[in-house]
DNA sequence: AGAAGATACGAGCTATCACTCGTATCTTAG
DNA sequence: CTAAGATACGAGTGATAGCTCGTATCTTCT
């Protein structure tokens, strides 16, 4: 049988202290990968940082795999939430006022922590895992295509599946590479202008 | 002084043999990263892999990350020349037909290794070496904003960078992950779809 | 209080990796 | 032909990584 390597928390803390040791060692690897970059972030390493022995992360955590695979939960929780939030605010709403919304949550989502967003999708080698990351982009597509679904008439005869992998696929890259590669820094003033240009991106894409 | 990493071939190879053996090299390289994947892509194996010694490696390339760049560069090569020529070809031509030769070729290229490109994008750790991929994106932008100043009094108002940078992000990711996401074999006729709809995304967002 | 389970510890094991260097073989110029 | 430079070799070195396991401490339950 495959040898599938683990990426699963070996056990869930019970008591109050492993609780804390547990959130130790995700932030402490946060921290590292961070400030250190992955190739720095040893399970001995890590678990310094955490002010933990590395026994202890071995107790939680199979792998350093594991470890990483839950800052990467941690840190997708978050950029999820607050899409699912715009969408259904947003349910009700026109696509033009819509599609302006889920692009600003984009920004957002991608402002969270930008220099750990860089780190896990520049520096860390997917291999295997990316069954998260995968499930996060499905659960947007499943999301927006419910949306559209429900303004069905206002749009142009098109394929409703073609139509929403353009649409998140082109908000995706255009948010994520103007926040974290276009001066680290991005303006209030130039999120607006990228969300009225993505918005009239997607808009006419959208309309007849 | 800061000890940057060396990532430039040691020496040029000046007689015969010692061409097969940094051709050989870079090939091995590029076969196991495929097959095997980043980690396991060792010195030793490599060396191993292409029918030569470590040492000898080493006479060429001062390191792994040295190796790896040499694959993504000649990589890369093959796709700067294929959007290089297309924009040439169209300098003269309307814009929808424009970009709708800009964006087959962006698919071309996505396809002329997709398993190599796959590797090269998701797993490779991009620590201080993307100034490569950096010069053929950069590149990539001035080619695009020099037809599109050719076009100007076609487009409608805007901001010729911020254009550009929409337009070349969103080809770029659709045709990307088209290619690399999509079931891995992309039918000549979903091709075509994709070219449809890439198109009429940049378009209407061009013009007036 | 005391026992039993949960949690924590960290020295140290094994494996592997990137890389060196002394030696051998091949190529070429004189 | 011969010598000198170029190329190739690969066992070996030092470093570090991931991870285990025997032991110690803390918590909870009776």
């Amino acid at each position: 049988m495959a040898r599938r390597p683990l990426t699963n928390p070996r056990k869930q803390a019970s008591q109050e202290r492993s609780r804390a040791t547990v959130d130790a060692l995700i932030e402490a690897t946060a921290r590292i990968l961070v400030r250190e970059g992955f190739d720095k972030a040893s399970t001995n390493r890590i678990a310094e940082e955490a002010g933990v022995s590395v026994g202890s992360l071995y107790q939680y955590y199979p792998s350093k795999e594991a470890l990483v695979a839950a800052v990467i939960d941690r840190h997708n929780e978050g950029a999820l939430t607050l899409v699912r939030g715009v969408l259904a605010e947003v349910a009700a709403q026109p696509i033009e006022i819509a599609v302006r919304k889920v692009v600003a949550a984009a920004i957002d989502a991608h402002r969270i922590d930008p220099k750990l967003h860089r780190v896990l999708t520049e520096q860390i080698p997917r291999t295997g895992r990316l069954d998260n990351v995968e499930a996060l982009n499905r659960e947007a597509y499943a999301l927006f295509r419910t949306y559209l679904e429900g303004r069905r008439d206002e749009l142009r005869a098109l394929d409703l599946e073609l139509a929403v992998f353009v649409c998140v696929t082109s908000i995706e890259a255009l948010t994520h590479t103007a926040v974290l590669h276009h001066s680290e820094g991005l303006t209030d003033e130039a999120a607006e202008t990228l969300v009225d240009e993505a918005t009239r991106l997607v808009v006419r894409y959208l309309l007849p």
